[in-house]
DNA sequence: AGAATCAACTTGTTTAAACAAATTTTCAAT
DNA sequence: ATTGAAAATTTGTTTAAACAAGTTGATTCT
């Protein structure tokens, strides 16, 4: 779905540069040469430029030019930034996905659900526990809250797939903003049951609140990771306060 | 330093919006609006917006207006995103920081260093410990290492206060990218000597990779943190691949 | 009353142009 | 050969304008 001039020229320079077309440190062609490349205007390129510095592959340099900081190894892993499904994040690792749906009721937030997940009190949730496989191995935990009026008909078989794919591609629900916490937690009794701790007694876990595009919370999830296989990448960048 | 207009009106509208000027879920005022208020094209509003929307504080609907999803409580955290030094980030937060510097020598990067690091073999490296305290307590233990012929100079007495702080303002290196990874790993002898642990057995290690504007990666620093104090906040918005 | 249409908003994309600021290159003078 | 100034080239900021696309509200028609 290539809709933008500026989302096809970042897709083409990002592969270009994974496939290694430009040096680790070398300079990009200039805004003049990827205006004439690429028959555009210069704001346009600089827009797709911006997008692969905050992707962490080049770096701009006032007065110089745009430098090559990719590096393959490094790039690589589970999660890279982005709102990303299980599904989704697996299939681009060319790994085989599984979910088991340990739990799927639907509740009303009383104050305690409230505080932790931020849904005002007497919200209608559909409330889940669901177990992440990856090549045979439980890795992820996930305990969701979806608002009913939102993920409407949810249903188990539903989740056993693909929430999000339901999410967009049925009820046409475009998922924008997530705002997320990493802690470390010490497991508990069903940690323990269904995940392969060994003899870490804690694991990464990750909070978030998701919004769709009227600006609602709709989701929160807590996902419980095993410590051994999470990773989470990030690029982060100086900027003004 | 107020440098540009766009950042400006950034931090204009960011310090109403954390001043509760508007309420959860309204609507800012809209783009035409904002240009007449701030004098300007409607490209440095649509600028300084969308440096609000990568905050998390607001988000754009189109047709519709932009809408503040800005909470004051989960916004308070020891880390939000960018690069900020353990001093900064202290300070912001109104904490009284102290660091310990264990260990400072010179190296030279031989294979084994190389690989953890990223730096080429027969680099010539500072390579310091450092314990830092936050209210008293012993949270995180930096394993750093500097290219010397960028931090030339570095010693003992500047690492106790604020490598940044030298780096900055004394050698004028600015700092633009940070590669990160955050992963949870199983406490050494020397986390369990300097950080109390109680009976966590693992840590929040961030490791990272930091450029300055010449896009040379001149630091690479692991973070071991006390997992109790460890959050780690972020805003992840949906974007194309 | 209800439906359809239109107008008036909103944000999103793209182009063009001008100037600023930093760096590199060129070239002339010493 | 070195220095130094000027020119050319680079990215950074700002303005202006036009059109696209989505939403809302009013008006009109049935």
């Amino acid at each position: 779905m290539p809709k933008t001039k500026y989302t096809d020229i970042y897709r083409d320079l990002k592969s270009r540069i994974e496939a290694g077309e430009y040096e680790f440190q070398e300079l990009l062609p200039s805004e003049n040469q990827l205006i004439q490349r690429y028959d555009c205007s210069r704001n346009t390129i600089r827009r797709a430029v911006s997008a692969l510095v905050t992707d962490g592959y080049v770096q701009t340099m006032q007065g110089k030019g745009v430098r090559n900081i990719f590096q393959p190894t490094l790039q690589t892993s589970f999660t890279i930034g982005g709102i990303e499904s299980f599904q989704e994040s697996a299939l681009r690792n060319c790994q085989v996905p599984k979910t088991e749906v340990l739990c799927f009721t639907e509740i009303t937030a009383d104050t305690k659900i409230s505080n932790r997940t931020g849904f005002p009190i007497g919200s209608e949730l559909y409330y889940l526990q669901r177990l992440h496989y990856l090549d045979g191995k439980a890795l992820i935990l996930n305990h969701n809250y979806f608002l009913k009026h939102v993920a409407v008909n949810l249903t188990r078989e539903i989740a056993e797939h693909s929430i999000y794919e339901y999410l967009e591609q049925t009820l046409h629900i475009s998922i924008v903003t997530s705002k997320r916490i990493m802690t470390v937690e010490k497991m508990t009794e069903i940690d323990e049951k269904y995940l392969e701790l060994g003899d870490y007694n804690c694991l990464a876990v990750v909070s978030s609140q998701t919004y769709n595009s009227d600006g609602i919370m709709f989701e929160y999830t807590q996902s419980r990771h095993r410590p051994d296989y999470f990773r989470f990448q990030d690029n982060a960048t100086r900027r003004v306060i």
